[in-house]
DNA sequence: GGAAATTGTGGGCAATTGTGGATTTTTAAG
DNA sequence: CTTAAAAATCCACAATTGCCCACAATTTCC
């Protein structure tokens, strides 16, 4: 289960120092070899690469002549790039997932149970700022989040 | 259970001491393993980990399409930091989450049954000013408040 | 058209810096 | 006065960053 921020900065090359705190895990569930692809919100996905291929049986079997499994597929399997953490516990991001969030020099990872999110860390920090501000209030709250207790 | 108010200052590393009569519990119930993550409200909550855990497996569990659920988890989940009390009782604030609720110096720990709070000491008086002076009536307050006998 | 050279990209190595842990001293409380 | 807790200083290990080398691909010249 990952969880928690980092902030990190890119190499000169534009690879991502993975925090040594989650290498091991890294490791051991996937020998270092990973996925990266785009989320709708902005920002970059990163799945060990076994739970990736799950969610991938998932998205081939959608119906092919359905618009919103066609532009799905599109999306998710059409950017997803395979990369390893090297030696030195970096990985690769491809130019242009780095271009379509916006990576530049200064990121945050975030932990988000079975991957990572990669964000800009300006935008994180601004789309933080706007969900803090929203509350929990608001739209259609699933009752799940209502009878929630922390 | 834990209950009541200290007033502490971080080390120069962003460390927390844990005031003496809380350890034994934390030892106890947890041998030091502990969860750190964020509120809505501007300070950080701190939890024995297998408490955190019970929450987590809410969490993931929220439908993934649904917007309120994805900003609950990105701001949860995406900033529980697992950290462990040290020899001396300490445990290390990762710095994202110490810029979130604007820890420097003086803080304060306030204990809220399953978990602490850890709050700015200058930020919470100001709270607590404004919800002194709130008092109990006004807007839509709940039942189980209204009938609630002190 | 083929071969060679140069440039760009990816990976590995090493050094420096920062972080985490331990020890010691001081202060406060009993 | 004694003991325990808290704070500050110091040391060591490890992580991160910058640099260098090697391989590959593309382009240019013969």
């Amino acid at each position: 289960m990952f969880r928690g921020i980092s902030s990190l900065t890119l190499d000169s090359k534009g690879r991502l120092a993975v925090p040594a705190r989650h290498r091991e895990a890294l490791a051991r569930q996937c020998q270092g070899q990973l996925v990266v692809t785009v989320d709708y919100d902005g920002c970059l996905l990163l799945y060990p690469l076994p739970e990736w291929e799950e969610i991938e049986r998932k998205l081939v079997r959608l119906p092919s002549f359905n618009e919103h499994s066609r532009r799905m597929q599109r999306v998710l399997l059409g950017h997803a790039s395979e990369c390893e953490l090297d030696g030195n516990g970096r990985v690769l991001l491809p130019p242009p997932l780095r271009a379509y969030a916006n990576l530049d020099k200064a990121v945050v990872l975030v932990g988000q149970g079975n991957r990572f999110e990669i964000w800009d860390e300006a935008t994180w920090n601004s789309r933080r700022g706007e969900w803090l501000a929203a509350g929990v209030g608001g739209g259609n709250v699933p009752p799940e989040i209502e009878s929630l207790s922390l």
